[in-house]
DNA sequence: ATAGTTCTTGAACTTGAGGTCAAAAATTAG
DNA sequence: CTAATTTTTGACCTCAAGTTCAAGAACTAT
């Protein structure tokens, strides 16, 4: 009952989200959330609460997001250290396609609020861990088929591949393809 | 002639570092400028014009104290594997033993301000170049040593651990010294 | 149709950021 | 001492961020 809402909250979020990506967090304003969502600030408040509580959603929506897209990534016929490779290789492909790159959300969000929002930065923890969670798993997954030497300490690497993703997606900011190629090939050497 | 200045400019720049490396470019208002190096805010506006101005000082200034800092600990006696270990340890050492890490002013630069500010982006630019070069170097000397073999190409090994260090300082938000560690002792592996 | 509920709209409010400026203070040359 | 020059001080200004709210609009149940 009552007057049906006017947008669909999830398509909001998700383009909240784009947002937030691309301007930052300080750097988007209530404006321009309305003009990203076409839903008028007061609506937005009404549905939303705070700028820090659709932010949180947007957190979220991201990291389900990147968990599917590294799951299927990482799942396609190759070895581990073909699908990582390659998983890396489109990660800076497609911000560096981009007018202008914008790296990782939750990387960009780590670095912008950090420890003065402690629950954003669980938010963070959670996604990072999840991610090497799903690399160690495949680096398992090659020991077991035999594309990684049994001696490698899987999450010893996965949590190294995460540190990696994590520079990369700062260092597309200053450094261009050829250089980022370089140290993908570099980082992976030890699969 | 003419009244002196109450206040050493480069003394007022390090303390004006200090704080944009704390709370962020736009998390830094005039007025904790103000109160960080002890000056006036109008008289800081007489003296560097901007707050952006300012920025850049510091921003050069950090540079500097960076390059000397890699500098010394590379040199100090070791094999280039474990001297470079022993910067990074040392790195995620001091900002971890801070209340709230900061991490790396260059890194937090280039993701804040972004594509934004592309003379931003030359500084940091300069920044991580340098600290490359000085990478490259000491991995080309342990080669003419003898503690690094010599089918390593030192300078991708250089981008790569430059790579590295900036995932690391972002790491340090979300994650804990054991972490961390380890990430480290992967890292230089290939050395 | 009415009551009850939920949503939208646009104005309005508060606060602080970033910066400017006029007047006073401190200095040196002559 | 006076003039010229440079700094300091603190009040002041503008603008936008982030939020709130009152009024009305759109819906459902009875």
């Amino acid at each position: 009952m009552g007057r049906p809402k006017n947008f669909d909250p999830d398509v909001a979020v998700a383009q909240a989200m784009e947002t937030f990506w691309t301007k930052g967090y300080a750097g988007t304003s209530p404006a321009d959330l309305a003009e990203a969502t076409g839903v008028g600030k007061g609506s937005l408040y009404h549905a939303f609460g705070s700028k820090r509580e659709l932010f949180g959603k947007a957190l979220d929506r991201y990291g389900e997001g990147g968990s599917a897209m590294t799951e299927a990534y990482l799942n396609e016929p190759g070895t581990a250290k073909e699908r990582i490779r390659a998983y890396l290789m489109r990660l800076i492909e497609v911000d560096l396609s981009l007018p202008a790159p914008r790296g990782c959300l939750a990387a960009n969000t780590a670095l912008e609020l950090g420890a003065a929002d402690p629950e954003a930065m669980r938010a963070v923890r959670r996604m990072t861990d999840e991610t090497i969670r799903l690399f160690t798993e495949r680096i398992r997954r090659g020991q077991r088929e035999g594309d990684v030497a049994k001696d490698v300490d899987a999450q010893a690497q996965a949590q190294f591949l995460m540190n990696t993703i994590v520079g990369l997606r700062v260092m597309t900011q200053t450094h261009d393809g050829p250089v980022l190629h370089r140290i993908i090939d570099t980082a992976v050497a030890g699969l």
